[in-house]
DNA sequence: CGCGTGGATGATAACGTTTACATACATTGA
DNA sequence: TCAATGTATGTAAACGTTATCATCCACGCG
């Protein structure tokens, strides 16, 4: 049997109602008595219960977080945004993660409700249906990479539309016409994005040039088949774009290994910028998604939201997706005029 | 103002007691009344208080792991394995990371008494006075690669002495007689141990052999920066092995950029098998340190500790860590006699 | 001296569940 | 037919806090 404030209270020789304004920090105890009592609880070792406080205060400091079955750094990173904002904020963090289907993902967010005082939601699975029936109407919550239009939810986001744009951008700037892109996961919402932009790149900068997707699903090995199907091709790209880094690092080695080197054969790109890409080698050019800071801001926004209930429309925030130039697209495609780019 | 089992109850023309049943699966509702308790129920969108649930069960279905600053996939892996086991018990996961000293990671544990039913702790600050004082006696708790000698805990740890001991012994077979270390955070529980497998199998199996340490902290960068050290030296080791995976590829980074060729002039190794070393130039050479059971193990002992208390002495279990021979480590030391290596 | 004021503290009613215990009703056997 | 048994449901007391109100005491002022 645990102490409880009556066993304070008691040896104390004070009322549990004393004990309780001094645990909360209330003005009117005298000192006197508000040193005596937490002398008392020190000694105990007493805890205040938190469900019977969250019970009578309909607050848990705890926000859950709802996350895809992510692989590598960029989990790492995201989870390192979240859990430093969330303790600046005196917050705790319950996390789910890998789900494979939208039915458990529903599952975790359910088991969630009335344990957390917020949500932050980073899913494929997320659609204004999922979220309606799944989160309480009045439960704060803040999307992730996930923009569902018309709903009351806040959310924050990559620009990887822009920042696919910009990759390809770079690679025609550096002379390349035949660029192919190694997409993600059809369902994931942010591989949908990221592939739009290469779309978009190639119709509006190489009129006429056909794109050339590889089908990818964020992790490393995908990216290796990928890379061994661009070795075994007669008509070689002159760049591969991989849409994430992960798959990026694949790629390397599976053209290293196809005896194709980077970037004199073939230029390589990737996406994220995770504190990898600067180690391997060649370096990689990537675009730098900034996930902590994404973790970081929508959790900011969530303890907003959660201290004074959303103030009108919610908000959707995009961050700047930049590029990172390395070497791994460090030259012209084999058998260009050198400077040939465009500045 | 949330719907309650008592809305439920009137809505249904029941009793409370007998939603609670019927909600609990408890067998003695009748079929008719506990369908019709559903409907409502589905119809109100009702969810218990979960609060108020535990105050009263005493359970809070929450498990808390306290994690170290963890760098890279080597948290992605361990939250990986503690994630998927906790959901396959129907347990939630309070995280809570990146403590920068004692005192905060001690405020932390302090703040998760109450909010769970069990603790895992994976941290550098951890000791006998720690865990005393910060969790409550009767707590279950299972540490994660620390081991607190006499103490009431379980715990599960890779096995970094041997890993390190055995990953000496493949460079000495490959000829290597020069064989430098990089060091982790000294702080570190798992970095001592892997520093102390390095000295122990230097002694054992180069007697007389001085020992090389460069000092890092398990991120790249001080990998990267170990790396330049050793291509600035005059007189080179033969083989160069770092006591994780991250700080290897920033070796490889080092080196290469200071123009040594992995393997064929210094042989690299690394541990803990992180997904990208297999996929980085060479592949690297290193120990497999199978984060991801480590978590899961650790939870499942856990939630067995929650289930029943602790029934007699705790558990010491110790996953073996096998070696992974890939290609940085694939050459003998430059003008050794080839065939050198004792099989 | 008596009265009002204000600050410290105490008593107690919530909060939303679960779970004894009580009750009502149906069923069975003599 | 009536007691005994069993089963479905209702009643109410916990659980450990916080917060509202009441109480008490000391003090200052007319």
């Amino acid at each position: 049997m645990a102490t409880t404030i009556k066993d304070v209270a008691r040896i104390a020789g004070v009322s549990v109602a004393t004990v309780s304004r001094t645990l909360n920090g209330h003005a009117n105890v005298i000192a006197r008595t508000r040193e005596h009592v937490l002398g008392v609880v020190a000694q105990l070792r007493f805890v205040p219960s938190s469900a019977a406080r969250s019970m009578i205060t309909r607050r848990t400091h705890t926000v859950g977080a709802l996350l895809p079955d992510l692989h590598g750094e960029y989990f790492s990173e995201l989870i390192r945004g979240i859990d430093l904002a969330a303790r600046a904020r005196g917050l705790h963090l319950l996390v789910s993660s890998s789900h494979g289907d939208a039915a458990e993902a529903a599952a975790a967010l359910r088991a969630m409700n009335g344990r957390v005082d917020g949500l932050l939601v980073m899913s494929p699975h997320v659609s204004a249906d999922f979220l309606w029936g799944n989160v309480a109407d009045d439960l704060p919550a803040v999307l992730m990479n996930t923009h569902v239009a018309g709903g009351r939810h806040s959310s924050f986001a990559v620009d990887n539309h822009g920042g696919a744009y910009a990759m390809v951008r770079h690679l025609v700037e550096r002379g390349h016409r035949d660029i192919a892109f190694v997409a993600g996961p059809e369902s994931n919402f942010e591989a949908q994005e990221r592939l739009r932009g290469y779309r978009c790149a190639i119709a509006a900068l190489l009129p006429g040039v056909p794109e050339q997707v590889l089908q990818g699903d964020f992790t490393q090995e995908s990216g290796f088949r990928a890379g061994s199907q661009v070795v075994a091709l007669t008509r070689r790209p002159g760049a591969l774009f991989a849409s994430n880094d992960m798959m990026a690092i694949g790629c390397l080695a599976a053209l290293n290994g196809g005896g194709l080197r980077v970037p004199n054969d073939i230029a390589l790109a990737g996406f994220d910028d995770v504190p990898v890409s600067r180690y391997v080698l060649p370096p990689l050019t990537t675009v730098r998604a900034r996930i902590t800071e994404l973790g970081g801001l929508a959790l900011e926004r969530l303890a907003s939201e959660i201290e004074e209930p959303v103030r009108g429309a919610p908000l959707h925030q995009t961050l700047r997706a930049d590029l990172v130039v390395r070497q791994s697209t460090a030259s012209p495609p084999p058998g260009a005029a050198i400077g040939s780019n465009t500045s």
